[in-house]
DNA sequence: ATGCCATGTCATGGC
DNA sequence: CTGCCATGACATGGC
């Protein structure tokens, strides 16, 4: 459903920007706001899943809680929104032509990326292809990296399928050859292919050592693309000025586009066109608009991006999600159902601001739980006198059954009436005033869409255990919430990991003992032990970008803690935890290139500054055999290699001294890495507890909201029953004189007041003696 | 010159 | 008891 959704959805967007371009006026709205649902759920997704987990991260936002402000995902969930209303505008104003630049298609074709490039075009500066290449042949184009960089956006959800799998060779070949007329200008596709570019920067990232290279892509990376595109005064095309070693670069202009489009599928679903249409509306107001911008849109693979985050842009993305949620809400609030006739009190008490959206599921059952009791002080002395074990017996009381009771409570307008005491998560003051604020409506939209979440899975019979998983799962699915993955069970998954990377780059007497004191260790939560080891181990892992977005999530909370990011912390020092010696030997041994320089001489003097002190030492005393012997031979060999040698008292206890020390010092690197580990996991614990700390006070507002909107409706059905009861004489009873009482089995009696008063008293004094 | 940091080493204790 | 490991404390060298 959700890759149909976006299937369906791009390629709409695609035809209609398509048919709005040549000319054909589509009206997008009628099909947006008609109540067909199917489509309308297609289009704009079934509400709670993108507007409650994005609201629900700005308001983190907003916290100044957790979420990195730089977070693609928001923006990837603006420019939606965004693109659906520039679609929209499109019938309204004609964008210039002229002003469309250039649309990325494809990425390059190997044939077009220089085979001969080194393969270390891996640099940032380099503007030469990420994907191997293959082959001269460059009519196909499916190599492992191609399929695989296709599969990984795919599996992050964010795009169309892959164009090569529907491309005929006729038409790979057409996209080539358009490419190559384009070479001339130097512009190739993936200068303007953010995703490329990113993925390439990770694996930089990952491959170099030294930190003064590794200034971010929205940087200096951004910048220098931005700097660098160029538009062609005669035909309007922008393309990338001349970089340094880019001359694969292409670019395409929008005849060729066309011409592209054409001679693919009709909705052209490559993935990243409907986004480079909405940078090119975008870029009509800036001229050249930093490419990260662009391909913020691409993914939630990119959620890494540092574009800057730009709060007009943002403020107008509110607005347009106001406008849009009130036409959602104008449109379906003709649908709700309001039992209550013409001047009822309930319905005047329940009908403010009708383009708010409506908190559904809010059940009297779940609102009259105990333990709220103390909340009754908002409440009138009338209703206070009710006892709150009655409250559910009121059900009867409502003219039809307690289905339509929750229909009239979801067309209360719970957004009207409350506002989240707390915008910031760690507040306490959760019963405090509601506070005016002009995001009031727009959070209390997401938070009641939250609470919809939360009730819908009650209804259903989840635990509220359960429903704050689910809570979180759509939190995880929109890539925003990166802590959905220190679960427990992933803990445990990279646990595994985590204990099989050191085991298998320990030495092998010391990895069954490390291994198993690993998993041991994992019963606190050691896992970010595999994330670090994941990117030393693995050079260009995929899956790592959300894992440094997680880190930059937690550097923006507070800058210093940047010096408690492995990630960061491990520039420019050789974190060679878990390597084996020898490993280590191999990377010290200088590249060929100095050796080629240097004379004997200094390769003997660099070789002794590479070695250790124990291997000077090994060396003065003359031991037959390294250290790396030495140190890492299980017991049983190294006593026989021992035996095979004559050796001197010296030589035997400088040995066992080097075994001693090698020992010791990869145990050292264990137990820092370890310690290490172990604060990053606390400290992840305690922005869990925080995290988990501020939704239950959310939840704990909309409970209490939702209870106060219960008694207020009680009251109102409580003044409505009462003032239609009529006595013999057709007059209406005093409510100083009579009382409405609930009995257990649903009906209800009119007692007087003071037999009311006395068994209140009695209600109220049953549940302090249980407490006894 | 100084402080910080990563790393190596030693001492010690537990298994 | 020996070997191994974990870890606190200290030393050292680089930045």
């Amino acid at each position: 459903m959700l890759s149909l959704k976006k299937y369906l959805t791009e390629g709409l967007l695609q035809f209609t920007i398509l048919l709005s371009l040549i000319g054909v006026r589509v009206d997008v709205d009628t099909y947006l706001t008609s109540q067909l649902p199917p489509l309308r759920e297609i289009i704009l997704g079934p509400s709670s899943a993108y507007t409650q987990t994005q609201f629900h991260n700005l308001r983190n936002t907003l916290d100044g809680y957790g979420i990195h402000p730089k977070s693609i995902d928001l923006d990837n969930y603006f420019t939606a929104r965004r693109l659906l209303s520039q679609v929209r505008a499109l019938d309204r104003f004609q964008v210039p032509t002229t002003e469309v630049n250039a649309w990325l298609v494809h990425r390059d074709p190997e044939g077009s990326v220089s085979g001969s490039q080194p393969s270390s075009g891996l640099a940032l500066e380099s503007s030469s292809g990420l994907q191997d290449v293959t082959g001269p042949d460059n009519g196909v184009r499916e190599s492992e990296t191609e399929q695989g960089f296709s599969e990984d956006l795919e599996d992050l959800g964010a795009v169309a399928p892959p164009v090569s799998g529907d491309l005929t060779k006729e038409d790979i070949d057409l996209i080539d050859i358009l490419w190559r007329q384009d070479i001339d200008l130097g512009a190739g596709r993936e200068v303007f292919d953010y995703s490329h570019r990113q993925k390439e920067q990770d694996v930089d990232k990952e491959l170099r050592d030294g930190g003064e290279q590794a200034d971010t892509w929205a940087g200096e990376g951004a910048e220098a693309l931005a700097r660098d595109l160029l538009v062609d005064g005669e035909t309007g095309e922008s393309f990338p000025a001349q970089v340094p070693g880019g001359e694969d670069q292409t670019a395409l202009s929008l005849e060729e586009c066309l011409r592209l489009l054409e001679a693919t599928c009709p909705f052209g679903e490559n993935a990243e066109f409907p986004a480079n249409v909405a940078s090119i509306t975008e870029a009509v107001p800036s001229e050249s608009e930093p490419p990260a911008l662009q391909n913020s849109l691409l993914s939630p693979l990119l959620t890494g991006t540092e574009s800057p985050f730009d709060l007009e842009q943002q403020w107008q993305d509110l607005m347009s999600i106001m406008e849009m949620q009130a036409m959602e809400v104008n449109t379906s609030a003709s649908e709700i159902l309001y039992n209550a006739p013409p001047g009822d009190p309930l319905s005047t008490n329940y009908s403010l601001a009708p383009n708010t959206p409506i908190n559904q599921n809010v059940s009297l059952h779940q609102a009259s739980l105990g333990g709220c009791s103390q909340d009754f002080s908002l409440f009138s002395p009338e209703v206070e006198n009710l006892p709150v074990a009655n409250s559910s017996t009121l059900l009867p009381l409502v003219p039809s059954n307690s289905t339509s009771l929750n229909s009239t409570f979801s067309s209360t307008n719970l957004a009207g009436l409350f506002f989240p005491p707390q915008l910031n998560g760690t507040a306490n003051d959760t019963a405090g005033p509601e506070l005016p604020d002009p995001l009031g409506g727009l959070l209390d939209e997401a938070m009641l869409d939250e609470i919809s979440l939360m009730d819908l899975a009650i209804e259903e019979g989840f635990n509220p255990v359960q429903a704050s998983q689910l809570e979180e799962e759509f939190d995880s699915d929109s890539g925003l919430s990166l802590d959905s993955s220190h679960s427990p069970s992933s803990l445990s998954s990279s646990e595994g990991s985590s204990s099989s990377s050191s085991s298998s780059s320990s030495s092998s007497s010391a990895s069954s003992s490390a291994s198993s004191s690993f998993s041991e260790e994992g019963a606190v939560g050691y896992s970010s032990d595999s994330e670090t080891l994941d990117l030393e181990e693995a050079e260009g892992a995929v899956g790592y970008q959300p894992e440094y977005s997680k880190f930059c999530r937690m550097s923006y909370q507070d800058p210093s803690q940047l010096s408690c990011l492995p990630y960061l912390e491990h520039v420019g020092h050789n974190h060679t935890y878990n390597m084996a010696p020898s490993a280590l030997d191999s990377a010290d041994l200088p590249p060929p290139s100095t050796l080629k320089k240097g004379s004997k001489e200094k390769q003997a003097d660099f070789l002794d500054k590479q070695m250790s002190r124990d291997e000077h030492r090994a060396r003065a005393m003359k031991i037959p055999f390294t250290n790396d012997k030495i140190i890492n031979l299980p017991v049983e060999e190294f006593n026989e290699l021992l035996s095979k040698y004559q050796l001197s008292e010296a030589q035997l206890s400088l040995i066992r001294d080097i075994r001693r020390r090698g020992k010791n010092k990869m145990a050292a690197q264990n137990c820092r890495k370890r310690k290490l580990d172990t604060i990053l996991n606390l400290k992840r614990d305690v922005e869990d507890l925080q995290r988990d700390k501020a939704r239950l006070l959310r939840e704990k507002v909309e409970f209490l909201r939702s209870l106060r909107q219960m008694k207020q409706k009680v009251q109102s059905l409580y003044q409505e029953v009462f003032g239609r009861l009529r006595d013999e004489n057709g007059r209406p009873y005093s409510p100083s004189q009579y009382a409405l009482q609930y009995a257990g089995d649903g009906s209800v009696l009119l007692i007087p007041r003071t037999m009311a008063d006395q068994q209140a008293r009695r209600q109220e004094r049953k549940p302090k003696d249980r407490r006894k």
